[in-house]
DNA sequence: CGACTTCTTGAGGAACGTCAACCGCAGTGG
DNA sequence: CCACTGCGGTTGACGTTCCTCAAGAAGTCG
């Protein structure tokens, strides 16, 4: 399960290459996926290279405070550049596998080649940047301003609009829970406890269901209701002083 | 107050650019300096024109939850470029005034033109936005788990680490607060008495201190303390189990 | 089977948000 | 000059919320 796999998994990625790539002629596909060397990971272990593409699994950004605490600051899904050249020296946390993840380290010098060379790469670059400033402000405003529930249905989506292979099978209201509740709750700033119970009350709201034997495959019963409370919907008591 | 005195600004501005264009070459600054136009907005206004480069005061994307909370997610001070062209059709917020702002909003084509004349200006904006997705990330680390008195720390620090005219005159360990209350409470999640409650704590803990008469001219008493604090070094009560 | 991990459930308490009131200041108009 | 108004900021009392702690359920691996 090694190198001949690792060969089909780069072609499978080529055919299916999600959002900005998929925009790619061949050439610069081809380009991109040569100068880049997979690499598989298994939970909880450091991603080696701090430039790369994820092709499978989810990646986050873990940061320890001084006092033990853990964060994940930002997540990395299927088809995410990861760019953390400029990371390391400002002390800004460690990239690891949150799962089984399989990612194509690339090469700095490669990559810079492969933008000179390839006239569409850039833009897609400059997309995937842009498209991932808008997560960390949607993220910013969660962690702000939410309440544990609005959290809950807001990562949902979030887990939801992300590229991958697993849209394909499901159904448009199924969301896969790619993460354990430990990681959802360090990176939508809650203890697991919480989202445990976050998830209990969804349930008990009829806001969504799964079935009692894959728990982590959601169906978002009632998605108007579930978007209106992730973009803020309930307040936290009373007050709910809306229109100022 | 508004001609000549906008060319002066500019100039100035030339002068002490901060960070990342204060090493571009002397034609690469004019170019982008005649590029932009001067744009003054008061405290609570839009800001029209999606791109272009804070030259004084501070800027803030704003966003409201259907039920009217307020977030401020991302802050902007001068020396920052802020492209937010792909923003409006996000429903991502709107980039508003936080005070008294000079800004040189840019006109994207001519961005572009500049861009691609200058070589020395690609990579001061990839620089920027390196520094900028640093800084969002130090900023969901804050909001996902930092209280109160912690997020104060950060955010002090973080205004302190801004570039700006204000370091010169002051001493390195004094910081002014160049927003509301309320702006740093939407900021940082919380709400304005809280973060009324967290200062008044540091000052009763000789972190920080100020002169009655000018009190948003802050001074670090005990910067280490201060660091350590904004660093997650109190956590929120027992279960200090550090080191895991 | 036992050791371990993840997830869940429950009870109790600290903490931050909520609400209300007050202070100081600036602008306004009589 | 002073009352009036509005705004930003502060302080205090109170209550809900979410974290803490502990224990149990369910799955995995040796």
């Amino acid at each position: 399960m090694t190198g001949v796999t690792v060969l089909s998994r780069q072609e499978q990625v080529a055919q299916g290459l999600p959002e900005p790539w998929d925009r790619l002629a061949p050439h610069s596909v081809r380009a991109l996926l040569t100068s880049g060397v997979p690499v598989s990971c298994a939970r909880g272990e450091a991603v080696d290279g701090d430039l790369g593409i994820v092709c499978d699994g989810t990646l986050g950004v873990e940061r320890y405070l001084s006092d033990g605490r853990r964060v994940l600051t930002v997540l990395f899904r299927p088809g995410d550049l990861f760019d953390l050249r400029r990371h390391e020296r400002l002390q800004q946390g460690k990239l690891i596998a949150l799962g089984e993840v399989w990612s194509l380290a690339l090469d700095p010098a490669a990559w810079e080649r492969c933008l000179a060379r390839f006239a569409d790469i850039g833009p897609a670059v400059v997309r995937q940047l842009e498209d991932h400033a808008g997560r960390m402000q949607d993220h910013a405003a969660d962690l702000a301003a939410k309440t544990p529930l609005e959290r809950l249905a807001s990562v949902l989506f979030e887990f939801r609009r992300w590229p991958g292979a697993d849209h394909a099978e499901q159904g448009p209201a199924r969301v896969r829970i790619p993460i354990m509740r430990r990681d959802i709750a360090d990176y939508v700033g809650l203890k697991p406890e919480t989202v445990s119970r976050a998830l209990r009350e969804l349930h008990g709201r009829r806001l969504i269901a799964s079935a009692p034997d894959v728990p982590d495959e959601i169906r978002l019963v009632d998605v108007p209701a579930m978007r209106l409370l992730a973009n803020g919907g309930a307040p936290r008591r009373s007050t709910g002083r809306s229109g100022f």
